[in-house]
DNA sequence: CGTGGCCCCTGATTGC
DNA sequence: TGCAATCAGGGGCCAC
């Protein structure tokens, strides 16, 4: 269940199998893999065949294969559960195997997309004009990531001023900051001391600033082992799972002892999710329960 | 319009 | 052991 260092491994495994590579043709096994292609699984098959695909790209939790050529995109997004493999040919199918696409070469791999929970799916999208990265424009409303070196940090903190939210809802909050998904807002939030309801209102810009610089650590922190994984359910392009589950401070860790000051650590129901917290060291704000 | 609640799915785990 | 309830790291959609 990966958020943006899972996203970022799996892209880096496609750069290095799956780049430069020739489709040969592609099976749909299950629609709701394709769901976001419109015209539907045959011919997302059908316009796919025979296409090169190019250098991954990725912005947030979002990732596409710009193909050669130039005017298509082949968007990826991972849900909650998906895996991008490269398996050789001859492996088994997985269970929950969805889309598989094979090459024209003699590598002897193929590419797999597999969905436990179907959240996750591929759609192929019209790249128009000057867009040099292929950046579909169904994802335009995705802001860049904070490890993009686009990424604008005056106008995130000036964005954060005027929402009348959360902390812990922004951060979430793909539109204005993509790539932070549950996990990694609890550890940012950890390390910055702030509680999740936390109103975005009430930040100075030297706090946001801190704050970004937590996320960028923490998801920093996460690339350099691979991404964090919980079980098998994540998995890397190659197979593999990540191991930066054992270093994560909050997401978790319900009565343990923060690793700061030893006080236990809460879990509250949030938004159908988990926050975890240490009481002491990230206090609720006053109109807060 | 912005915000927050709901729902899409399958499977593992928990609790009665 | 069996069955139901709960939970899971995402995000689009739609009331309000």
């Amino acid at each position: 269940m990966p958020e943006l260092p899972e996203v970022e491994v799996v892209r880096r495994g496609l750069e290095r199998w799956v780049a430069g590579r020739t489709v040969a043709s592609v099976e749909v096994l299950h629609p709701r893999a394709v769901r976001r292609h419109p015209a539907g699984g045959a011919d997302f098959a059908a316009r796919l065949a025979g296409r090169t695909i190019g250098v991954p790209r990725r912005r947030g939790k979002y990732l596409w294969l710009p193909l050669e050529g130039g005017d298509l995109s082949v968007l990826g997004h991972l849900g909650m559960s998906g895996q991008l493999l490269v398996q050789p040919a001859g492996a088994p199918d997985e269970k929950h195997l969805r889309i598989r696409v094979r090459f024209a070469d003699d590598t002897g791999t193929e590419l797999r997309f597999v969905d436990q929970r179907t959240f996750g799916g591929l759609s192929l999208h019209e790249i128009v004009g000057d867009s040099a990265e292929g950046l579909p424009d169904v994802i335009a409303h995705i802001a860049r990531d904070p490890l993009d070196p686009l990424f604008e940090e005056g106008a995130y903190h000036l964005a954060l001023r005027a929402k009348r939210t959360t902390v812990k809802r922004a951060l979430l909050d793909q539109s204005l900051i993509s790539g932070v998904g549950n996990i990694y807002a609890d550890e940012a939030l950890w390390r910055a001391k702030l509680h999740y309801e936390r109103p975005t209102g009430t930040l100075t810009r030297p706090r946001s600033t801190e704050l970004l610089t937590h996320v960028r650590d923490v998801m920093n922190a996460a690339l350099a082992v691979g991404g964090t994984s919980f079980d098998s359910l994540y998995v890397n392009v190659n197979g593999e799972s990540g191991y930066f589950d054992r270093s994560l401070d909050a997401y978790g860790r319900e009565g343990e002892p923060c690793r700061r000051c030893g006080t236990p650590m809460r879990r509250r129901a949030w938004m159908n999710r988990s926050s975890y917290f240490c009481p002491r060291c990230q206090r609720p704000p006053r109109s807060a329960s």
